[in-house]
DNA sequence: ACGCGCTTGTGAAAGCACGCACAAAGTGGG
DNA sequence: CCCACTTTGTGCGTGCTTTCACAAGCGCGT
């Protein structure tokens, strides 16, 4: 176990790398499903998307898995880059709240692409209760700590109305989970050690529309009404 | 022109800045329902869930809004950071591709809360076509250009599958809509001056993923089953 | 009118992230 | 066997981000 000179990964990889990973890894995948056996730095950058020193120093901190004159093998990268993530593993994922974007996300195929698998669907209303989304009857939220410990779940998406989400968050993390994806529209308080990551359509769109209004010009609507002061 | 000492709004807010703003201004517009009139910055820092330096100094670059021993006025700072963003203007959007996905969006409410209004609801399968879906006719996907034009569509949302993503990008792009949000898994090549965000489920669940095996210590599994080389 | 307490706005320092440019290392042809 | 070519891995400079710490400013009570 103390035996390689060259000590693959290093503890600490780069929050801004990590971010990148998965989407070399599903660049990977592509190129691997066509049939490609090797791929330059400057090749795999282009169709990420990314700078390929950018590439090749995100790489380097998984350890030293290319070639010099030759590339990266791409079956080889797409095993690295998996480990790495711990998509090698079996994360159990809950669904809390199945509205519209519950079950749409309950229904995404891609969720399960790799190693996500959706264990439970959760849901206040008992007129959801009992229905079935996606081939999974969806229980009552009072049941959320029971289904978490004999699903084993270990990470939580809420897609509840804001004003529930906190109280969901919550429950999560007394129930063990430390790991959350939360689509409401709400800044999550939670326990150091918890990971919360949001994902919020209406933020996205307000940036969006920051720049567009820049590149038109930032005109339009004459300056602020002069007098508008709102004081 | 130049008689302005104090020069009131840099032009060039910092990009982190800006994604934080929507945040600011959630957390503001929850503080005024509840009848709040003024914050300060430790306050408001909390509630968004970030550092007050880190907030003074964001809200700094939009001018010198706040009054020394009081705190910010929440109205004025709403105005502000709503006009600054741009969403004082109607931003109409497009949304193409109503799988799940496309219908969950369509139907979200939170979406017109501020300046967006869906505007349009494209498709490219003929039994989608003419399904009223959120009060809106779903349109066929050749008249892009024709409802991106008649209804001056500004921002385009891509929810179809990945392999169609591209070249609905690309059809938005020769439109003329230089903002596009995107949910399809894949990379997304436009010209430069063209805006895109990607929201991507699976890539944040692979994150989470990630720190959830650092914490459980990485081991698990017994580090790679050795001899699992697949070199 | 004055001073005290509170809060903003911002220099300055530390930490990250990015991208250039190049040495090191490997391949293949002659 | 050697040389020319390709491609990786990384040292280093640059710019952005975050955080600290504090002077300047404002309101209130006396």
């Amino acid at each position: 176990m103390t035996s390689r000179p060259p000590r693959p990964r290093e503890r600490g990889i780069p929050e801004a790398t990590v971010a990148r990973l998965p989407v070399y890894l599903r660049t990977l995948q592509a190129l691997q499903d066509r049939g490609t056996l090797t791929v330059s730095s400057e090749d795999l950058a282009s169709a990420a998307g990314v700078n390929s020193a950018k590439l090749r120093k995100d790489l380097s901190h998984l350890g030293s898995y290319g070639t010099r004159g030759v590339g990266y093998e791409v079956r080889y990268l797409v095993y690295q880059i998996s480990r790495e993530l711990g998509l090698t593993q079996d994360w159990a994922v809950a669904i809390v709240g199945i509205g519209n974007l519950g079950r749409a996300l309950a229904n995404y195929g891609g969720f399960g692409t790799r190693g996500f698998r959706i264990a439970a669907l959760l849901d206040a209303d008992p007129a959801m209760v009992g229905r079935r989304v996606a081939s999974l009857d969806v229980g009552h939220i009072d049941t959320l700590e029971a289904v978490v410990r004999d699903k084993g779940v270990s990470i939580g998406v809420i897609t509840t109305p804001a004003a529930s989400a906190q109280a969901v968050a919550t429950r999560f993390v007394g129930a063990g989970v430390s790991s959350i994806l939360n689509f409401a529209p709400v800044v999550l308080n939670v326990p150091d050690g918890v990971d919360v990551r949001k994902v919020d359509l209406s933020i996205e769109l307000q940036i969006l529309a920051f720049h567009a209004q820049r590149r038109n010009g930032d005109e339009g609507h004459g300056a602020e009404p002069a007098g508008l002061e709102l004081t």
